[in-house]
DNA sequence: AAACGGATTGGCT
DNA sequence: GCCAATCCGTTTC
Protein backbone atom coordinates (compact mmCIF):
# COMPACT_ATOMS: atom_id res chain seq x y z
CA UNK A 1 0.00 0.00 0.00
CA UNK A 2 1.24 3.56 -1.15
CA UNK A 3 2.01 5.86 1.70
CA UNK A 4 0.00 9.03 2.12
CA UNK A 5 0.50 12.52 2.74
CA UNK A 6 -0.49 12.56 6.43
CA UNK A 7 2.71 9.76 6.80
CA UNK A 8 4.97 12.30 5.47
CA UNK A 9 3.38 15.07 8.13
CA UNK A 10 4.50 13.35 11.02
CA UNK A 11 6.38 16.42 12.94
CA UNK A 12 9.50 14.13 14.70
CA UNK A 13 11.48 13.46 11.82
CA UNK A 14 13.72 11.20 13.72
CA UNK A 15 10.84 8.53 13.91
CA UNK A 16 9.89 8.79 10.75
CA UNK A 17 13.60 8.19 9.71
CA UNK A 18 12.93 4.97 11.27
CA UNK A 19 9.89 4.06 10.24
CA UNK A 20 11.11 4.55 6.83
CA UNK A 21 13.59 1.80 7.47
CA UNK A 22 11.85 -1.34 5.78
CA UNK A 23 9.06 0.59 3.56
CA UNK A 24 9.76 0.27 -0.01
CA UNK A 25 10.76 3.32 -2.59
CA UNK A 26 9.59 3.27 -5.89
CA UNK A 27 9.92 5.17 -9.10
CA UNK A 28 8.59 5.14 -12.25
CA UNK A 29 10.33 6.52 -15.30
CA UNK A 30 8.75 6.24 -18.17
CA UNK A 31 8.07 2.49 -19.02
CA UNK A 32 10.53 1.47 -16.46
CA UNK A 33 9.37 1.00 -12.73
CA UNK A 34 12.15 0.31 -10.18
CA UNK A 35 12.07 -0.31 -6.62
CA UNK A 36 13.76 -1.31 -3.37
CA UNK A 37 13.69 -1.87 0.17
CA UNK A 38 15.08 1.27 2.12
CA UNK A 39 17.79 0.12 4.43
CA UNK A 40 19.70 3.06 5.92
CA UNK A 41 18.32 6.85 6.12
CA UNK A 42 19.56 10.03 7.63
CA UNK A 43 17.00 13.13 9.61
CA UNK A 44 17.80 16.29 9.33
CA UNK A 45 15.85 18.32 11.78
CA UNK A 46 15.06 22.16 11.15
CA UNK A 47 17.24 24.79 11.23
CA UNK A 48 19.11 23.80 14.49
CA UNK A 49 20.66 21.09 12.51
CA UNK A 50 23.85 21.86 11.57
CA UNK A 51 24.57 19.49 9.03
CA UNK A 52 21.25 20.65 7.37
CA UNK A 53 21.24 22.65 4.37
CA UNK A 54 18.72 24.96 6.32
CA UNK A 55 20.85 25.18 9.12
CA UNK A 56 20.04 28.83 11.12
CA UNK A 57 17.24 29.20 8.63
CA UNK A 58 18.81 29.48 5.33
CA UNK A 59 16.85 30.07 2.54
CA UNK A 60 17.95 29.41 -1.53
CA UNK A 61 16.46 28.41 -4.48
CA UNK A 62 17.57 25.03 -3.91
CA UNK A 63 16.88 24.53 0.01
CA UNK A 64 13.53 26.06 -0.01
CA UNK A 65 11.96 23.22 -1.14
CA UNK A 66 12.75 21.79 2.10
CA UNK A 67 10.36 24.51 3.99
CA UNK A 68 7.53 22.74 1.96
CA UNK A 69 4.88 20.77 3.57
CA UNK A 70 5.49 17.13 4.36
CA UNK A 71 5.29 14.38 1.22
CA UNK A 72 7.55 16.12 -1.65
CA UNK A 73 11.19 15.31 -2.81
CA UNK A 74 14.22 17.33 -1.96
CA UNK A 75 17.06 16.19 -4.41
CA UNK A 76 20.11 18.09 -4.57
CA UNK A 77 23.71 17.70 -6.39
CA UNK A 78 26.56 16.95 -4.49
CA UNK A 79 30.28 17.58 -5.44
CA UNK A 80 29.06 18.87 -8.56
CA UNK A 81 28.06 14.96 -9.70
CA UNK A 82 25.77 12.91 -6.93
CA UNK A 83 22.03 13.44 -7.07
CA UNK A 84 21.10 12.71 -3.53
CA UNK A 85 16.97 12.04 -2.50
CA UNK A 86 15.29 13.11 0.48
CA UNK A 87 12.01 12.82 1.48
CA UNK A 88 10.61 16.35 3.11
CA UNK A 89 8.41 15.95 6.26
CA UNK A 90 6.47 17.77 9.12
CA UNK A 91 4.65 20.89 9.05
CA UNK A 92 5.40 23.57 6.20
CA UNK A 93 8.06 26.44 7.22
CA UNK A 94 9.27 23.57 9.44
CA UNK A 95 13.12 22.54 7.37
CA UNK A 96 12.94 18.91 7.78
CA UNK A 97 14.28 15.77 5.44
CA UNK A 98 14.87 12.44 5.70
CA UNK A 99 18.28 11.21 3.28
CA UNK A 100 17.71 7.94 1.75
CA UNK A 101 21.22 6.49 2.11
CA UNK A 102 20.83 2.86 1.07
CA UNK A 103 18.11 0.46 -0.10
CA UNK A 104 17.90 -3.24 -1.51
CA UNK A 105 17.17 -3.98 -4.94
CA UNK A 106 13.60 -5.35 -5.31
CA UNK A 107 12.06 -4.46 -8.96
CA UNK A 108 13.51 -3.80 -12.06
CA UNK A 109 17.12 -4.83 -11.53
CA UNK A 110 17.70 -4.92 -14.87
CA UNK A 111 17.19 -1.49 -15.37
CA UNK A 112 18.85 -0.23 -12.24
CA UNK A 113 21.70 -1.95 -13.89
CA UNK A 114 22.23 -0.44 -16.76
CA UNK A 115 21.93 2.76 -15.03
CA UNK A 116 24.46 2.27 -12.71
CA UNK A 117 26.41 0.77 -15.73
CA UNK A 118 27.39 -2.06 -13.08
CA UNK A 119 25.68 -5.90 -12.81
CA UNK A 120 23.64 -6.14 -9.67
CA UNK A 121 25.90 -7.79 -6.53
CA UNK A 122 24.65 -7.30 -3.13
CA UNK A 123 27.49 -5.64 -1.35
CA UNK A 124 27.96 -2.60 -3.39
CA UNK A 125 25.33 -1.98 -5.47
CA UNK A 126 22.93 0.71 -4.11
CA UNK A 127 24.53 0.81 -0.73
CA UNK A 128 24.89 5.05 -1.04
CA UNK A 129 22.64 8.16 -1.36
CA UNK A 130 24.05 8.81 -4.82
CA UNK A 131 24.02 5.23 -5.94
CA UNK A 132 20.44 5.12 -5.15
CA UNK A 133 19.66 7.96 -7.07
CA UNK A 134 21.71 6.71 -10.02
CA UNK A 135 19.85 3.31 -9.67
CA UNK A 136 15.90 4.67 -9.24
CA UNK A 137 16.89 7.68 -11.83
CA UNK A 138 16.35 10.45 -9.57
CA UNK A 139 17.82 13.49 -10.75
CA UNK A 140 17.51 17.19 -9.51
CA UNK A 141 14.51 17.91 -11.78
CA UNK A 142 12.37 15.49 -9.20
CA UNK A 143 12.94 18.18 -6.81
CA UNK A 144 9.88 19.25 -4.96
CA UNK A 145 7.71 16.81 -6.59
CA UNK A 146 4.76 15.17 -4.95
CA UNK A 147 5.59 11.87 -3.31
CA UNK A 148 1.72 10.70 -3.34
CA UNK A 149 2.18 10.98 -7.66
CA UNK A 150 3.12 8.79 -10.33
CA UNK A 151 6.96 9.10 -10.81
CA UNK A 152 7.95 8.02 -7.10
CA UNK A 153 6.43 6.99 -4.30
CA UNK A 154 6.72 4.96 -1.28
CA UNK A 155 5.08 1.81 -0.09
CA UNK A 156 4.23 -0.19 3.03
CA UNK A 157 5.10 -3.77 2.30
CA UNK A 158 4.47 -4.53 6.19
CA UNK A 159 8.07 -5.99 6.32
CA UNK A 160 8.67 -6.55 9.90
CA UNK A 161 11.42 -4.28 11.34
CA UNK A 162 12.21 -4.37 15.30
CA UNK A 163 13.68 -1.17 16.97
CA UNK A 164 16.05 -3.60 17.94
CA UNK A 165 17.84 -4.13 14.00
CA UNK A 166 17.69 -0.60 13.65
CA UNK A 167 21.61 0.65 14.29
CA UNK A 168 21.52 4.38 15.49
CA UNK A 169 25.35 5.69 14.47
CA UNK A 170 27.12 9.63 14.53
CA UNK A 171 25.88 11.55 11.31
CA UNK A 172 27.98 10.28 8.36
CA UNK A 173 29.65 12.81 6.27
CA UNK A 174 29.20 15.45 8.04
CA UNK A 175 31.28 15.08 11.08
CA UNK A 176 31.09 18.41 11.86
CA UNK A 177 27.68 18.63 13.07
CA UNK A 178 28.57 16.57 16.47
CA UNK A 179 26.34 13.62 17.39
CA UNK A 180 23.39 15.14 18.32
CA UNK A 181 21.36 13.47 15.41
CA UNK A 182 21.56 10.03 13.57
CA UNK A 183 21.55 7.17 11.09
CA UNK A 184 19.41 4.21 11.71
CA UNK A 185 20.42 1.12 9.50
CA UNK A 186 18.29 -1.56 9.28
CA UNK A 187 19.68 -5.34 9.37
CA UNK A 188 18.52 -7.53 5.82
C1' DA B 1 34.34 38.57 -8.91
C1' DA B 2 36.82 34.59 -7.38
C1' DA B 3 37.97 31.04 -4.36
C1' DC B 4 36.58 27.29 -1.38
C1' DG B 5 34.29 23.23 0.46
C1' DG B 6 30.53 19.87 0.64
C1' DA B 7 24.71 15.06 3.14
C1' DT B 8 29.92 11.05 -2.59
C1' DT B 9 31.62 7.72 -5.68
C1' DG B 10 34.68 5.00 -8.70
C1' DG B 11 39.05 4.26 -10.47
C1' DC B 12 43.83 3.94 -9.92
C1' DT B 13 48.06 3.12 -6.78
C1' DG C 1 44.23 4.42 0.60
C1' DC C 2 44.11 8.65 -2.30
C1' DC C 3 42.29 11.59 -5.74
C1' DA C 4 39.60 13.57 -9.37
C1' DA C 5 35.04 14.78 -10.99
C1' DT C 6 32.75 19.51 -11.10
C1' DC C 7 27.71 22.27 -9.34
C1' DC C 8 25.91 25.40 -5.88
C1' DG C 9 25.96 28.30 -1.90
C1' DT C 10 28.96 30.84 1.21
C1' DT C 11 32.90 33.48 2.28
C1' DT C 12 36.27 36.66 1.18
C1' DC C 13 38.69 40.15 -1.62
Amino acid sequence: MKLKKAFFMQEDVVSLSQQLIGKVLVSRMGNSCCSGIISETEAYNGIGDKASHAYGGRRTRRTEIMYSEGGVAYVFLCYGIHNLFNVVSGRKDIPQAVLIRSIIPLEGIAVMEERRNIKYNRAGFSNGPGKVCSALGIQTRHSGISLTGKEIWIEDHQIPVKDEDIIVTERIGVAYAGEDFFSPIGLF
